[in-house]
This record gives structure tokens, sequence and C-alpha cells, in this order.
RNA sequence: GGAGGAGUAGCGAAGUGGCCAAACGCGGCUGACUGUAAAUCAGUUCCUUCGGGUUCGGUGGUUCAAAUCCGCCCUCCUCCA
């Protein structure tokens, strides 16, 4: 069984996990795109040393701040690690707010291993002459994905040179059923509530040095680094006038609107579990960990 | 006290007689999501029983018709005293 604990930014999963890994002897596996990178630690709000020494805690700071991760990189390693851990009747504990990247392990996605492709020709193009490209190749796609999605359209077509297969119909073939057995929870706040959250956890992402950790990353990286795209970095990166005050906000407000996203995938994306507290949410997994535990 | 300028939807800001419930941006809300996902994109945003109703600082006028023109009042800004 793997328990997965998402919800939004700042809604207290890092706790939950650590909490119901010690009761239950389970292993922690990181769920989010940005807490694989060594170094973002105040800013992503990473688990912090102590606690990760206190239960076992995998796919944390496996990265450098200037290589590139994908959803291919985390898919791979996550199911390897789960494999693992199941095979030793680990209980596998998964945590993060990054819904796509849970997804990808959870259920039959499939990532061909990429071929450099040229894609000058298609960059080059106008957003309608890309997207009227798209339906000539594959139509559901194009139907689905909307003509100024240009991310989408672009790696539509980009699959469809990778592999000659549409991918629509690569889609098609995957089982729709999870691969593993899953209990979901969710932390949810109240909006005003995580508001409040959000803004005390970035005043004190300040009071903890997160100029700093940013100005020493900077003597190793280029500031273009993948990593540095990270909410929290990326505004101190491209406001440097600003005043810490104002960044505060901005980075807040970044924060809550990526938060709301976040609430939409989880709530129509995975069957969950809700909870508003800590305590109700614990009380939930463990008496699921007993019934399965009992059934085996 | 005098001279100018400004007050438009949650905020910023266009509009200066009819095509205005009012462009656009921000924020808010809802949604999509299969290799950048802490990303990218879409819809929506005065009230409504969807017939309509009530708006552009306030008020009184002019006009077939006013956010737009005129009078008075209120508030704010700049300059002169």
């Amino acid at each position: 069984m793997i328990y997965i604990i998402a919800g939004q930014t700042a809604s207290g999963k890092t706790a939950l996990a650590l909490d119901f890994a010690k009761r239950i002897g389970g292993h922690i596996i990181n769920g989010d795109a940005f807490q694989v990178y060594r170094g973002l630690d105040i800013g992503t709000a990473k688990p912090t040393k102590e606690e990760q020494s206190s239960v076992p805690h995998h796919l944390y700071d496996i990265v450098d701040i200037d290589q590139s991760f994908s959803i291919f990189d985390y898919q791979a390693r996550a199911r390897q690690l789960i494999d693992e851990l199941l095979a030793k009747h680990v209980p596998v504990i998964i945590t993060g707010g990054s819904g796509l990247y849970i997804r990808s392990v959870l259920f039959d996605y499939t990532f061909s291993p990429s071929r450099p492709v040229d894609m000058s020709m298609y960059l080059a193009m106008s957003s309608e002459e890309r997207h009227r490209f798209l339906q000539s190749i594959d139509e559901e796609s194009a139907s689905k994905i909307h003509a100024n999605n240009q991310r989408r359209v672009l790696r539509a077509i980009e699959i469809f040179l990778q592999t000659g297969r549409k991918k629509s119909e690569i889609e098609q073939d995957q089982k729709k059923t999870p691969l593993y057995p899953y209990v979901m929870v969710t932390l949810d706040q109240d909006k005003e509530v995580l508001a409040k959250r959000i803004t005390t956890r970035v005043e004190m992402m300040f009071k903890s040095g997160l100029q700093a950790e940013l100005t020493a990353l900077l003597n190793h990286y280029p500031p273009t680094a993948p990593g540095f795209r990270a909410i929290g970095y990326k505004e101190l990166l491209a406001n440097p006038d600003l005043s810490e005050e104002q960044l505060t906000q901005l980075i807040a407000l970044n924060t809550r609107q990526y938060a709301k996203r976040q609430n939409t995938f989880f709530k129509n994306q995975f069957h969950i579990h809700p909870f508003k507290t800590h305590d109700d949410a614990l009380g939930f997994l463990l008496k699921k960990h007993e019934e399965t535990h009992n059934n085996e």
C-alpha cells in the first residue's frame, strides 16, 4: 500500500508525513518537483536535516541546481524505489505538492526515451500555424490543447516526431487504473488560513536567510539554472530592486496562486480523502494502515 | 484665500454626447493538465427569477439620448499666497 500525503503548499504535509512515518515505520518519498534540488533548502521549505534523519527520506537532494530534471526522471526513480521498498514490506509514503509527478508514478503514464529532434521549424511558426500543423498529424490532441498553449502544442508535435506515434494514441493504449494500490489524503486549510500561513512562511524564509542562500548558490550556478525557477528564488532574481517587504508580498502572491492550482489538480485528478486537521488525517491514515495490515 | 488638475467596476487605467454594463492590465473565482508542472493555458468577474434592473464622487439641469455638456456641492493632488 502506498500512502500519499498531498495538499497545497504550506498546508502541513511535511509534519503529517513525519508523524505518520514514525508511527508505522514507513519511508518518505519526495513528491515535489523542486525539493529534488541540492541547495534549495529554505525557499522550497524542504524538511530539515534533523527531520530527514528521523525517518528515512528519499528523492530529496538528488540533483544539482544546474541539472535539468523532469517528470521522466522522477517517474523512473520513484517507481524503482517503490518497488524496492514494497518488496521489503516497507510502507511507502509519498508527500509533496507536484500533482503531475505523483500521477505519473501511480498511473500508467509512458514517456518514451527522448531522442533529440529539430524543433526549430515549429518554433518559428505562429501559434495558429503550429496548432494547425498539430491538427494535421494528431487531430485528437489538437482538439484538446488550446492553440495558445504553445508549450503543450510543441510537446505534442515533438512526441510525434520522436516516436512516429500520436500523443493521443499513446495515451489511448495506457491502462486507466492505478499501478499500485494507494490511499491519498490531502490537508485542506481554509483559504484565509492558508493565505496567512503562506505569508508567515515567506517572512520566515527571509528571516532564515533566503537571500543569503541564493547569494551563496550564485557563486556556483548561473542564475538561469533550472532550479532557480522555483518560487522564492525566481522573484529575487528577477526583481533585484524591490524591498524585502515587496518581495515578500510578491512571493506570497505567487505561492497563493500556485496553491490554488494545486488544489484544482488534486481535487479533480485523484480520488482523495480531504482533511482539515493534522490529527484527523493522521487518524484516518493509521486506521487505513491497520486495515490493510490485517488483510495481508 | 487664489490658480490649475483629478475623482470610472475590488485596484490601476482607457473612454469625453448614442455602437457603454463601460477597452485593457492586475487581483479574485472556476477549470484544463501525460518530459520545463513552484510550469503552461482557458473561461469568468455590478445585480438578476435572464424579461430586465441599478452604475462612472454627490446633486440639479440641458438633450430624443449623458461616464461624456452646464450649474452648485464634496473629496484629493500640484502650484501661488
